[in-house]
DNA sequence: TTGCTTGCAAAGCATTTGCAAGAGC
DNA sequence: GCTCTTGCAAATGCTTTGCAAGCAA
């Protein structure tokens, strides 16, 4: 994929800054939150902006959601898996031992860009 | 998980026969869409209610999205795993061999009540 | 009758878009 | 200077909620 944007803004190290190592998985409020206190006046179309931009480069995962639980992000762009609390929507990382694998004739003519396994139920302190 | 409610209504009973071996995981508006053309009067808020209810009966389930890409349902609750076009939102059925295994140890505290491998690319239709 | 259900309209959020001003290279 | 970026505000779109009327059991 082909991603032309490249400038190096203040915005855009802001979030790098505080996604940089996140085990959180935070929801696009919890950014802007998070690096509004440091660049009061970014908007959160911005927010969107960047972390849509991230995406494309690779530098991070959106996290797919179901429900009401909003969509979040993940810094961590090696293989792992998520726990995912259907109460809170709390994301815990896990790894599972075996990666899985999609035998070339069950695609279906699909191109696979990535895969990920969500696990869901209640964590311990929804339970 | 206790669920009350169970009159069987007109609107339940057409929208279960819209879902009844239905393939193509329609979102909540093609549902709306599909059942309006029987009940004209139904409201898409019934179907947010009904589809809420099916899931909480265990009939059907409701599938994690990322993205633009909105919630879709499912009718086959049996274990299987499903492609996602990130183009389109396109979502098909693919059966992965073995069935991942999540040792008690791992859970980190949480009672899983489901898990599902999402794999994201392009389809045929939109590379 | 009693309580679950429905339809309608309004409210709530999350996300996207258009555009003019500003910043990086 | 040219293009990418940002901020703001408005516009979308999806989902939920409140409530009175309706219907199943």
């Amino acid at each position: 994929m082909i991603v032309k944007q490249q400038h190096r803004t203040a915005q855009r190290e802001a979030i790098l800054a505080f996604l940089d190592g996140n085990k959180t998985h935070p929801s696009v409020g919890e950014i802007y939150d998070a690096v509004s206190k440091q660049l009061t006046t970014i908007s959160l179309a911005t927010v969107y902006n960047t972390l849509l931009l991230l995406k494309k480069q690779g530098l991070i995962r959106e996290l797919p959601a179901a429900g009401r639980l909003g969509t979040r992000f993940d810094p961590d762009v090696t293989p792992h898996d998520h726990l995912i609390c259907s109460e809170c929507g709390t994301v815990v990382d896990i790894k599972l031992s075996g990666n899985v694998e999609v035998p070339e004739e069950r695609r279906q003519g699909f191109d696979i860009n990535e895969m990920s396994v969500n696990i869901y139920g209640l964590c311990l302190l929804c339970k």
